[in-house]
DNA sequence: GTGGTCTAGACCACA
DNA sequence: GTGGTCTAGACCACA
């Protein structure tokens, strides 16, 4: 999976690293047990620092959407959490996001359309 | 209105009033036209700096939520809906959080679910 | 002349005042020697402070755009200034606004075109 | 590129730094990808607090002349144009000018002969 | 009184 | 080192 940072945006690069490797866990481009590269090898792809790297594999290792293996480097987890309530970090930021899209103009079902939609297009993992 | 700060929170606290003062206008507790406290109000009762406070509202006020009015003070504005497609960004946040909620267990019927019901708690305003 | 007020605007409203006025007597809305409303009654139609409009017809006044008089009250000036250099004011002015326009992709052609469009809306009082 | 800063002028100081960022980028004297002062440095040549320098380079950013980057400072965007049709902001402010400049004598040639030689002041660029 | 601007000094996350 | 954020205190134009 290719990454596409930003050095511009105001997502520190860490982040965006985190955000897309978790994006890519839900539709399906990063598959369980697939490897990532090296904190060197992505530090280097990348064009970033070691330290940026290593920041975002911590984040995503301490969230457990990966693990490092002193033998198979870093894969991604097999086994994800399973269900339950959404946690309110998530909640918050959904609140937020409806919030703005309906003082934008957005109608119910058209939010709603878009919100299964972009559900859809990570099926695929299922 | 009653601001809830998190002072030790990550978000900024410019950003945690624009945030609360955009799902106020949203979920209908703060209606257009209705004054907002002054700056300087607003930093006493907050317990926040004046450039503080200052910020949020030339945020809000950029973005087209708010309008100062030299005698007035600070207002809701009434016009908000520019209909049509949501942006790029509100589309870019809720892909990450459907992601996240998806990894973390949540069935596609429960997300609309909860989507649905966070529309409709703002619906009042309509 | 009707004025038209923006109160939420940066804009101050004596400059507002002050702004339309000029225009009017460019494009001969209003025309040499014609009465404008006294300060008292300017204040009372427009729903703003005394000082205020006060304050937009000094500035005209400096100006020598109006003129007061005892008997014959506030009056648009007959003889303005005559040709010679345009002032560096609004030279720099200018010079601001066709930066913004040309990196905003305005081509040449069409900023000379509408220069010339808006001088022309104003010709008729030459 | 040097700032000229007026302290005693009615523009604050923010929006001087800002105007002129923008007529540097068009006419030429900043190229896209130049590196612009960082925030310190800029206080520090204009002898100016950083909370000033910055809120000049957040208006630039929000306005999309400048990009900020966490390693390489402020550069100024390449890419600017969207074509079209110029913004009412700048339409308005041009009738003001061109008003005032039609009140102080100016004729119609020699004023679109002064927009047309600003314009090609800074054509260099294209 | 109101928003807007500015300063001097400080801390923090990020890279 | 860099941008971003925040404070305490101050001044100013505007209304």
């Amino acid at each position: 999976m290719l990454l596409e940072l930003d050095f511009s945006h105001e997502t520190p690069i860490y982040l965006q690293i985190r955000n897309q490797v978790v994006m890519g866990i839900a539709d399906g481009r990063l598959a369980a047990g697939e490897r990532l590269p090296t904190i060197r090898a992505l530090a280097r792809e990348a064009g970033i620092n070691m330290m940026t790297a290593n920041k975002a594999y911590a984040l995503l290792k301490q969230e457990g959407y990966i693990q490092t293996d002193r033998r198979s480097g870093v894969t991604v987890r097999a086994e994800l959490k399973s269900g339950g309530a959404v946690p309110d970090r998530i909640r918050s930021g959904l609140r937020l996001l409806i919030a703005e899209a309906k003082l934008g103009g957005a109608e119910r079902r058209a939010l709603l359309d878009l919100c299964g939609q972009i559900y859809d297009e990570m099926e695929e993992t299922e």
